[in-house]
DNA sequence: CTCCAGGTTCCGG
DNA sequence: CCGGAACATGGA
């Protein structure tokens, strides 16, 4: 056990933050959290309003648990109606973490047509199959393949670890970013529409999965990801007896009314729908 | 047994 | 542009 150090973190709720579904391979650890961030192990708690963690790990943390954003700032632009009200008070103190862009994109990826504890089955045996081994007493932790390990790998291994049909995809886009096809780079220096134009070519990945990693792994606070249980909030709270609502009105509306930080908006109604709308899963 | 899950892609109106 | 169907796997 190494040393810790004290972060000072108003306003943040660690528990929500990584159950909300934005994250799938955090472990609970006592009163606290054990996981990796890239190749760094983080173990982390929350006292009251501040974060402890051990020292090592201090600079990843703050720059992971993005406690540079202001929460306050954020909610004063969320739009004011009943719906977005209820969500606010349900996940106040959530924040959209910055996760590394490859294995946010990668598990987004295998996500699709999945429910959440499924997704974060896959990231554990793919971490603990091909991922780097890091160093941590008393804890096998391991970092998330990086896509030339993935890419030296047969559709075959992959569905070995239950991807499904998604194994082509997961296979295909490792593919084409070992070989430079795709530079993620290059996608973090573009604006939002041409980097989601980016991220769309590669194998498995739509609207949906590219917002996802905009908005978990590039740091871009107003992609607004429609899944499901998105579009059932905007159907049943925000287009009720209405007809003939199109995709494509959704995400009209959907791009424009949430404002600036529509992601942080988009993940709040997504989390407070799993949690209230009966048996979350 | 049937249904559905943080979708994408392809196909026919 | 829009609605349907196929695609793997596991839990309810």
């Amino acid at each position: 056990m190494t040393g810790r150090v004290v972060l000072p973190a108003d306003g943040l709720d660690l528990t929500s933050t990584l159950t909300c579904g934005q994250v799938f391979h955090w472990r609970s650890q006592g009163a606290g959290w054990l996981g990796p961030v890239g190749d760094t192990v983080v173990q982390i708690e929350q006292q009251g309003g501040e974060l402890l963690v051990n020292a090592e790990a201090a600079a990843v943390a703050r720059e992971y648990f993005a406690l540079d954003h202001s929460l306050e700032e954020i909610y004063a632009t969320f739009p004011v109606d009943e719906s977005m009200a209820r969500a606010l008070v349900f996940c106040r103190g959530l924040r959209i973490v910055r996760q590394p862009a490859w294995e946010c994109l990668a598990t987004f990826i295998t996500s699709a047509l999945k429910q959440v504890p499924h997704i974060a089955q896959i990231s554990h045996t793919l971490r603990q199959r091909y991922g780097q081994r890091l160093d941590w007493p008393g804890a096998e932790i391991f970092a998330y393949p990086g896509p030339e390990k993935l890419a030296a790998l047969t559709e075959a291994d992959l569905r070995d670890c239950k991807l499904g049909f998604r194994a082509k995809n997961l296979l295909g886009a490792a593919r084409m970013i070992a070989a430079g096809e795709v530079n993620l780079d290059h996608v973090a220096s573009l604006p939002d529409t041409e980097a989601r134009e980016e991220l769309c070519r590669l194998p498995g990945v739509g609207e949906k999965v590219a917002n996802c990693a905009l908005l978990f792994g590039f740091g871009r606070l107003a992609a607004f990801p429609i899944d499901v249980w998105i579009e059932r909030v905007l159907r049943e709270l925000y287009f009720r007896r209405k007809r003939n609502v199109t995709a494509r009105r959704l995400r009209e509306f959907s791009g424009t009314y949430f404002g600036p930080y529509g992601g942080y908006a988009q993940q709040y109604l997504f989390h407070h729908a799993r949690m209230t709308w009966k048996k979350a899963v």
